[in-house]
This record gives structure tokens, C-alpha cells and sequence, in this order.
DNA sequence: GTCTATAAATTGATAGAC
DNA sequence: GTCTATCAATTTATAGAC
């Protein structure tokens, strides 16, 4: 990140996750980033496009974290505890970045809408699947799937809204309890 | 709501529900209303002055359905659970002021953040208490008090995020499901 | 209590020198 | 690729007429 491009965006991330997108001016990322603000327009087309490249790669990166996980469990019990462990933990180790991706949609262009969201159901998806699959096993007795895995995303996603680095509970220590919690929401009563 | 006060507060809710505190003009409330932008200063102080009248009522009606359904049950089972059906159950019936009320802490001045973050305080301790009454009675099983309050008041603020009146899930389901969850979370393994 | 008009400051973005 | 300077538009808020 010693480039101009990655310092702006760098500086964007602390920028918008502090105060949101629209009291953010250019001049604040800029003068972050140790640039005028003329600097922003030489490596993004505007102040959206650069949201947009940072809630992109946040979208990317968390469902990569959820595909993942997925991937290293073959029962659905594993498989969820570690997709909810590993989701929530990205959420808190990146909170600044995760603030952007959860909080900023309305901001973006509906073009640039349109390919997160598509990010956004994928991971949704995911979540639905592996409670399709345990509740076929007999492992999760669940009633209303979709929205069961609305509740369990919904803690991680919830978190970036008080999560401070530094505060009593780690990433680590929230990943444990809220995957705990998902699997709780699942087994048979 | 046929007062001016009423009907600019009545924009400003649509207004800044819909599109944030800080990409809400003036003069889209006032306009809202059918009203001038000079005559929103002869009823508030300010924009934020405006806002912070949204967040203080909200909190308020939001502190008081968790107070009311705790008071109507004495088992901790029968309280959380009419509780957390309660507090979700406003959340999606009043999605737009909760939105103000979850979203928006950031655009008050530090004075007027501190009275909303004592009424806060007053819905998670609320909430502690519950479960601390049940782990203390063998009703609940709950490792991590704080924690667990926490995430369960997430499941009816994150709603705020997504939801829309007319959705495919109504304020009463959601609180069904919501609070059956919830029980799921505190019930003993 | 509402309006029109406007002040004073700030905004996103661009032009042109180096 | 970065800067200084600046534009054009927009913002919150106020002044003063009615």
C-alpha cells in the first residue's frame, strides 16, 4: 500500500467507516492520503468509483471468507459453526472495511448496486444451503430457513455497527460466541 | 400530525429514513412537508436539532415496549420472549424512525448523543437482567450474559437494515420468529 | 408563521502549470 | 502524477417583508 492509489484508498476506508460516505469530502481522503484533492480524480473517476472499488473487494473478500469455510466441512453442523465463526470474525478484524460494505449501499450508482448485491445473495445462498442440508440430515430442526439465515448473518453484519478494536471482546472471542448462538438457532429442540 | 412541527417531523422521518442524515437537505424536508425551507428554522433549532427530536422520541417509544412487555410476565422464560417479540415487532412496524434511531447516532452533537446512549443503556441492561433472573432460576443456560443480550437485540436492529413494510414477512412474524430464536439462544442444552 | 431573497461557507470536480 | 487555483453548484441558516 505504498502507492497513491492504495494510500487513497486506505485513507478512504478510515474516512467513510468514521463518518459515512456523505460527510466525507474528497478533501478529507485527499489530505489523509498526504495528496490535494485533485490528487482523487488521477486514479478514481469520482468519489462513488472509489467507494465502489472498496465495497467491491469487501463483498469479494467476505464471501470468500464464507466459501471457505464452507468448504473445509463436509456436515452441516461443522460447516455452519465454522461459515458464522469465520463471517463474523472477517466482520470484526475488518470492521472499518465491513462498516462500508454493510452501511454504504444506498450511495453507490445502480449499476454498482446491482453487482454487490449479486455478492450479497451468494452469500445469503450459502447460509440457506447448509441449513437445507442439515435439516434433510435430521442434524437442524429450523422452520423458516431464509429467515433463520437472515438472523445469523445478521449478527456478524450487526456487529461492525459498535465493534471497536481494542474493546472488551476479541474478534476471536465474538466469532465463538455468535457461532455458537447460530448453532443453538438450528439443533433440534 | 396536522401542526406544521408535526408535519416537517413527519418529513424528516421519510427523509432521513430513506436517504441519511446527511444526504437530506433542508429543503427536501421542508418540501416534504409543503413548506419552505426558512419556516423548518421557526420549529428547530437546527437540522440536527430536528434529528435529535426523531432519535430522543424513538428511543423513547423503543425503551418503553421492552419496559411494558417485561412488566407484563414474571418467569424469565415468558418475559424474553415477549421482550424480544415486542422490541422486533417495533422495529418493523416502525422501520423508518427505528432506521433514525439504529443509523443515525453519528449526526447528533455530543450532548444530545449522551441523552440517547443512556436510554440505550436502559434497553441492554433490561435485557441482562432478564437472563441473568433466568440463569439464576435454571431457566436459561447462558455462558456469556452481555454478549448474548447483545446479540439478541442485533437480531431487531439489524431488521432495520433490509426490511420493508408490504415484504414477504410481517412485523408478527418476524417478532415469532425473532423471539423463538432468541429462547433458542438462553435455553439450556 | 410563512414567504422570498440571499448570505456565507462548503462541496465535487476540472483546468492548466510543472 | 502532483500541484495550485478555481469553477459552478449546493448547502445550512438568516434577514426582512407581509
Amino acid at each position: 500500500m505504498d502507492d497513491a492509489r492504495g494510500r487513497l484508498a486506505a485513507a478512504a476506508v478510515e474516512a467513510f467507516a468514521d463518518n459515512g460516505f456523505h460527510a466525507t469530502t474528497t478533501r478529507d481522503i485527499a489530505s489523509r492520503a498526504g495528496m490535494s484533492p485533485a490528487a482523487l480524480y488521477v486514479h478514481h473517476r469520482s468519489k462513488e468509483g472509489l467507494l465502489f472499488a472498496l465495497s467491491r473487494d469487501g463483498h469479494l473478500a467476505a464471501l470468500d471468507v464464507v466459501t471457505e469455510a464452507a468448504a473445509r466441512h463436509d456436515d452441516p453442523t461443522a460447516r455452519l459453526q465454522a461459515m458464522i465463526h469465520d463471517f463474523t470474525q472477517w466482520h470484526a478484524e475488518h470492521s472499518k472495511t465491513a462498516r462500508i460494505v454493510q452501511y454504504e449501499l444506498a450511495a453507490l450508482t445502480p449499476d454498482h448496486l446491482a453487482e454487490v448485491a449479486r455478492h450479497r445473495r451468494a452469500i445469503e445462498r450459502t447460509v440457506r444451503v447448509v441449513l437445507e442440508e442439515g435439516v434433510a440430515r435430521g442434524e437442524f430442526e429450523v422452520a423458516d430457513v431464509p429467515g433463520t439465515a437472515l438472523a445469523m448473518l445478521s449478527l456478524a453484519v450487526d456487529l461492525v455497527r459498535w465493534y471497536e478494536p481494542g474493546g472488551p471482546r476479541s474478534p476471536q472471542q465474538l466469532a465463538d460466541l455468535y457461532a455458537g448462538l447460530a448453532l443453538r438457532m438450528a439443533r433440534p429442540l
